[in-house]
DNA sequence: AATATATTTCGCTAGTTGGCGAAATACCGA
DNA sequence: TCGGTATTTCGCCAACTAGCGAAATATATT
């Protein structure tokens, strides 16, 4: 859990997730979305997979990200656990 | 928003945000809580009032912190929106 | 095997962060 | 005004981070 926090305090990772959001994308497309360098990216999505809110797939020579849904369920249940009681699932 | 995703980048200061669920409680009382210099955890509350998680209030010689529940609010609402739709507030 | 494309890894640098103790500030009571 | 308690501010340091370009890796194509 506190990867997952680490990782969202950064603006672009949380940009490449609202990315993602929209659908799958491969490291060459997000990118193009930056004005950064593509090893930058890179060091961006390194830590995005580390906290296991994207996952990476093969296809040929490209990479395919897609977010990882339940990582972000459950930093929501964990902001709502410090703001009244819980909604249910025992996690953090 | 910036702010606040770097606030809750750090356990400590979530821990913070944690005990301060559970009603107000001045500066002294929180670093009880911790086994940190006073300085260590003054540095934290500065983080976390710039990020208008939380409030002071002087009460003679205390300080007394309280949580400031509608911003960790909109902080669900913009994981929301990484999720899925939003749920009304347009807010980030 | 050689080339081309996509992505990551490897130093490197500048700036930020979290920790500390000591000093400064703020308020209260005698 | 002096002393005491609560809190913050001020250097300082070690560790981390985001950025870069260049080199390395992986896969596909010819």
């Amino acid at each position: 859990m506190n990867d997952v926090f680490q990782a969202l305090s950064d603006p672009t990772r949380r940009q490449i997730l609202s990315l993602l959001r929209d659908g799958d994308l491969s490291a060459g497309q997000i990118c193009a979305h930056f004005d950064l360098a593509r090893s930058t990216m890179s060091g961006h999505f390194r830590v995005l997979k580390h906290a296991h809110l994207i996952v990476p797939e093969r296809n040929g020579t490209t990479i395919v990200y897609s977010l990882n849904v339940s990582v972000l369920e459950s930093v929501v249940s964990s902001v709502m656990r410090m703001l009244d009681v819980g909604e249910g699932k025992p996690n953090d």
